[in-house]
DNA sequence: TGTACATCAGTGAACGCGCGTTCACTGATGTAC
DNA sequence: TGTACATCAGTGAACGCGCGTTCACTGATGTAC
């Protein structure tokens, strides 16, 4: 067998890959980092729970090293990417590599956006925010600039501006409850992106 | 003692919200809903571990109890917000509304927001995510329509992009990975958003 | 108003379990001569 | 190439702990007469 034809070194990296890969697997399924028990990422990746520690001092070291991986990759899928001619162009092709790398990196894009939590509740809180967006959008229908989208785009303009609220609210919440300053100038950021929403709606040809 | 003239139901009622009251701030200080235990929420409402079945079946059931609540709050906060002119005020209004509600509601947004994970992992994902948008932001002032953008302009469009790039994983992750149909749907709702942005930009007065 | 009984929110002891972490260890790989 | 020793990745037993859940209970509130 050529594992034992491996250095030490080799077999250290294998069995730190094998972690990193046991815990990314876990989080794929569904499962939170932070519900990970360093025992069941040990015993997925063939090695004793004390084996671990001559890898990580904890598991969220662990955590941070993948961090590093999947960004890496994703550094990587943005450099490719840049290389369009206009705006116009760089949209498409940025959309269709990224649903592209996230059908090869399902593993290291759920690890980005779900290091989070239960999937009956992050279920039931997306179900409501679409239901936020549908409401959205059929208060936006009274606008005259939009009265005659499709109810499609109408639907698709909502969801951009709900999602877009909602980085906005995740932003305030890490800002120190008493720093009016800060929080001032998240809100004029999102005012900005929401205006800048707005300017491109006369322009749109709903139904294209 | 009032308590003591309180009826049972009265009594019930209390013992439910402490319950969900604990949580609640177990979340805003920045523990995730899944690492909660029933035991620490049971022993922060000053009740005991038992108690707590007689209210709910499961921290997952308080959950979903804490998903009613909060969105019935934002809801009627939307609803207030919906009283305005054109888009263009509405955006204004909308925007100081929420970060208003924000203000007065973290515990309910903490726990939209963060049913999720670790404030260190949480935050290096975050500190990743601003540095993509950074790049983007540099690779975007070489557009000739975007030449005369103020920094800070720049870096208000790209991170509306990688937001909503963002969203858009997010959903390609909730399909099933075979299914191509519903993929491209998203993609395809992406794109349409992407350019809507993208329209928006010639109208833009940058500095304004 | 008074009594007898039913209901039921909250109690407290007990259980078995998986967890993180410690420790002394083993035996293969690597190094010096 | 051969030997003697050092290094070090992975082992396995043991620990104390907080957990979810069960069970029989208590005693105050509510109800029927």
């Amino acid at each position: 067998v050529p594992a034992e034809r491996r250095t030490q070194a080799q077999r250290r990296q294998a069995t730190r890959q094998a972690l990193m890969e046991a815990a990314l697997l876990r989080i794929q399924a569904g499962e939170s980092f932070d519900t990970l028990s360093l025992r069941s990422v040990a015993r997925d990746a063939g090695v004793v729970p004390t084996a671990f520690y001559r890898h990580f001092a904890t598991l969220e070291e662990l955590g941070l090293a993948l961090v590093d991986d999947s960004f890496r990759s994703l550094r990587a899928m943005l450099r490719g990417a840049r290389e369009s001619g206009g705006p116009d162009d760089a949209v498409v092709a940025s959309v269709e590599n990224l649903t592209a790398h996230v059908q090869h990196n399902r593993d290291y894009w759920s690890f980005i956006v779900r290091s989070q939590g239960t999937t009956q509740l992050r279920h039931a809180i997306r179900t409501e925010i679409r239901l936020v967006a549908s409401e959205l959008a059929t208060d936006l229908a009274r606008f005259p600039v939009l009265r005659e989208w499709t109810t499609d785009d109408l639907q698709m303009v909502s969801a951009l501006i709900v999602n877009s609220m909602i980085s906005t609210v995740e932003e305030l919440l890490e800002v120190a409850p008493g720093d009016e300053r800060r929080e001032a100038e998240i809100a004029a950021v999102a005012k900005k992106q929401l205006r800048l929403v707005v300017l491109g709606m006369p322009a749109w040809r709903s139904g294209s």
